[in-house]
DNA sequence: CTGAAAGCGCTTACAG
DNA sequence: CTGAAAGCGCTTACAG
C-alpha cells in the first residue's frame, strides 16, 4: 500500500504549512490567489485526494445517507432506488445500503450498522408492523433525520415521500367502474402497511361513490407482494362465487401473478375478467394482454426522496414533509378499455 | 445532536485509562476479566457504540466494498446484488454503491470517488469498452483489490466472478439443434463486452459442432440489452430471408423484447420460430409462451462475489481468481421441447 | 493572508 | 494486566 499523499506532505513540498494547504484546497476565502494556484496546481501533479474518512471525524459529518429497503427484486423499487442514487451521488452524498429486513429485530440492527457509520440520515420502507418505536426515538435524539419512502409509520417524527396511494386504488377500481363493471375484486399484499392499507381504502372510496356495496369476501390477501402470491390469489379468486368480472390487484408483480394463471387456465383477460395493476412496471407489456395499471412516477419518487432527505440533512430546522406524488393511469388491454390515440403507449402494442 | 458517549467517557466513569477500555472493548487477550465485565457491562447501560469513521481512520481500513455497476433495472443483477449485499454485511463487510457508469470517465469518476472513501475493495461490472487502464494501474498500486463481476476486462490484474457465458452460449444453441433447427439467429446486445463476446463464441462452437455453416447475416445487433433492444431486434429478424426457424437471445430482456414483438405481429412461438433467452429471470413465465433460458446461478453469482472479494482484502497474498459459475437448461415452452417431469420448471405453467 | 495548536474518537506500540 | 503517549489526516478557532 503506497502511502498516499497528505496535507502536511503537500504544505512540506510548498514550504507552507498545512492549514494553509487545506484552506487553499478547501476554497476558503482569506487566502492569496498565487498561494492558492500554487496548491491547487500541486496538488493536481502530485494526484492528491483528500481523505473523505479523516474529514468525516473532523468534521463529525460524512456526506452519507442509509438506505434501509428489504431489497425486492422489482423493478419498481430498483427504478426508485436508482434515481435516489443518482440525485444523491449528483449532490456529492453517498450511499449505504443496509439490506436485512426480514424482522423488526434485523431492521434495528441495520439501522444501528449505519448510524454507528455515522451516516448524516437515513432513508427506509417501512415493511414491518411495529410497537416499539425506541430506535426512532434514539434517532431523533441523536439529530438523524429519517425519511419514509414508499410506506410510512404513523407516529414517528419522519418525513414521507411516496405516492398518492388512495388516490391510485381509487384511480383503478373506478376505472373498471366505468367500464361497466358491478363485482369488483382487490388482491392485498399483507394488511398493516401504509400503502397497502390505503390502497384499499382507495378503492372502497371509488365503490362508494358508485354507489356499490363494500363485499368484504371480495379482498382476497395475497400473503406478499411478488409474483408467486399473485398466483396464490388467483386461485382463491377462481374460487369465488359469483365470480367477479374485474379485478383490482395492490401491485404489479401480484397482477402477473394472476394474470399467468389466468392464462394458463384459460380465463381469458379482458374477456372473463379484467385486470388493474399498480406500478406501471414495464414487465407489463409481456403479458399476451398487456397489462392495464396506475403508473406511479418511480424517477420522481427517487429524486424527491434524494432531496429531501438531503434538505432535512442540511437544513435541520425544517418541519418533516409529507409528499404524495400523484399517479396516472396507463391504459393497456387488460380492461378492454378503448385504446385512444392520446392515451400513454409507451411501447408497441400491436 | 447529543454528543455521544466515547471510550474516553467510559475510562472516566469507569476509574480506568481509555486502552484499557479500548481493549476491553475489542477483546484483547491481555485483560482482567472483572475489568472486561465493568468495561462491558457499562458499554451496554450506557448504549456505547464505536464510531466506525474513527475506527477506519486509525486502521486505515474502512470494512467497506465499493460497487460500481451500471444500474440495470432487470431482477437479474437485482438478485445477484441482493445476494452480495447480503452475503457482505454477514461477514461484517459495508457496500457503498456508486451508479455513474454512462460513460469510462463517469466510471473511473465513480471509481474515485469511492477509493477517496477509503473502501477496502472494489467491484464492477465493466460494461464499456476501454483503452486507458490507467484507473487500475493506480489501485494496484495502492493495494486496492479488484473483481469483475459477470464481465471482465482483459489485461487488468483483477479477479473475475462470472458465468460460464461460453457453456451458456453452446447450451442456448444446442438445444434449439438438437430440436431440429439448423437456421439459428442470434439476438446479440452490444459487442466488445465479454459477456456478448463469449456468449456468441458459445454459440458458434454448437453450430461448429453440429457442422453447421455460420452465418454472419444471422447475427443482429440489438444496440443494447434490455426488452426495447429485443423489440427493434425482432423486426430484423422479421426481416430475414429465408427466415431463421429459430433465435438464440443474448439475454433474457432482448428474448422478452423478440417475444412481445412476435406475439403482437402473429409470430407464433415456438410454432413459427423458437426463441431461447439467456438469465433464467423469473419473468420469463408471463409470456404467452413461457421463455427457455439458460438459468444462471445469481444467488451463487452474488455471494462468491463478495466471498472472492472480501478474501482478497483479507488476505493480500492472494492470486487473482478467475470463477466461470455453471449455468443449467430451462426448459420451458419457448421452443417446443418436451418438458420431462424431472426438467426444471418451478413455476405452474398449466 | 499565514502559521502554531488542539481536537475529532479510535488504535497501537512502548513502558511499567 | 494497566497506563501515558503518539498518531491516523483532516478542520477550526485563535494569534500574528
Amino acid at each position: 500500500m503506497a502511502d498516499s499523499i497528505t496535507q502536511r506532505r503537500l504544505a512540506e513540498l510548498l514550504g507552507l504549512s498545512f492549514p494553509t494547504v487545506n484552506r487553499a484546497l478547501n476554497g476558503c476565502p482569506g487566502i492569496h490567489k498565487r498561494t492558492r494556484a500554487r496548491v491547487l496546481e500541486a496538488a493536481e501533479r502530485m494526484g492528491y485526494h483528500k481523505n473523505i474518512v479523516a474529514r468525516s471525524l473532523a468534521l463529525g459529518r460524512t456526506h452519507s445517507i442509509g438506505v434501509v429497503i428489504g431489497a425486492i427484486p422489482h423493478s419498481f423499487w430498483t427504478t426508485v432506488m436508482q434515481n435516489f442514487d443518482w440525485r444523491a451521488q449528483q449532490r456529492k452524498y453517498y450511499v449505504v445500503s443496509s439490506h436485512s429486513t426480514e424482522s423488526n429485530e434485523q431492521v434495528d440492527a441495520s439501522i444501528r450498522f449505519l448510524v454507528d457509520r455515522q451516516v448524516d440520515g437515513l432513508v427506509m420502507h417501512p415493511s414491518h408492523l411495529r410497537r416499539d418505536f425506541g430506535i426512532f426515538r434514539e434517532l431523533e435524539q441523536k439529530g438523524i433525520p429519517v425519511l419514509f419512502l414508499g410506506s410510512f409509520l404513523q407516529g414517528v417524527h419522519a418525513s414521507f415521500v411516496g405516492l398518492d396511494d388512495i388516490g391510485g386504488g381509487r384511480m383503478a377500481c373506478r376505472h373498471l367502474i366505468e367500464l361497466g363493471h358491478r363485482r369488483i375484486a382487490f388482491v392485498a399484499g399483507l394488511f398493516g402497511d401504509s400503502t397497502a392499507d390505503r390502497r384499499l381504502a382507495g378503492y372502497r372510496e371509488a365503490l362508494r361513490e358508485a354507489d356499490l356495496p363494500y363485499d368484504e369476501t371480495l379482498v382476497v390477501p395475497a400473503g406478499g407482494y411478488c409474483l408467486e402470491h399473485g398466483q396464490q390469489a388467483a386461485l382463491k379468486l377462481l374460487e369465488l362465487s359469483p365470480r367477479p368480472s374485474a379485478v383490482v390487484a395492490m401491485n404489479d408483480p401480484l397482477a402477473f401473478g394472476v394474470a399467468q394463471i389466468f392464462w394458463t387456465k384459460g380465463v381469458r383477460i379482458p374477456q372473463d375478467m379484467a385486470l388493474v395493476g399498480n406500478a406501471g412496471m414495464p414487465e407489463g407489456v409481456l403479458l399476451p394482454s398487456p397489462l392495464t395499471t396506475v403508473l406511479a412516477p418511480m424517477e420522481k419518487m427517487g429524486q424527491r426522496a434524494a432531496d429531501v432527505i438531503i434538505e432535512m440533512i442540511e437544513n435541520k430546522r425544517s418541519e418533516p414533509v409529507f409528499e404524495e406524488l400523484p399517479n396516472e393511469m396507463l391504459v393497456r388491454k387488460s380492461c378492454g378499455a378503448k385504446l385512444e390515440s392520446n392515451q400513454i403507449s409507451p411501447l408497441p402494442n400491436g
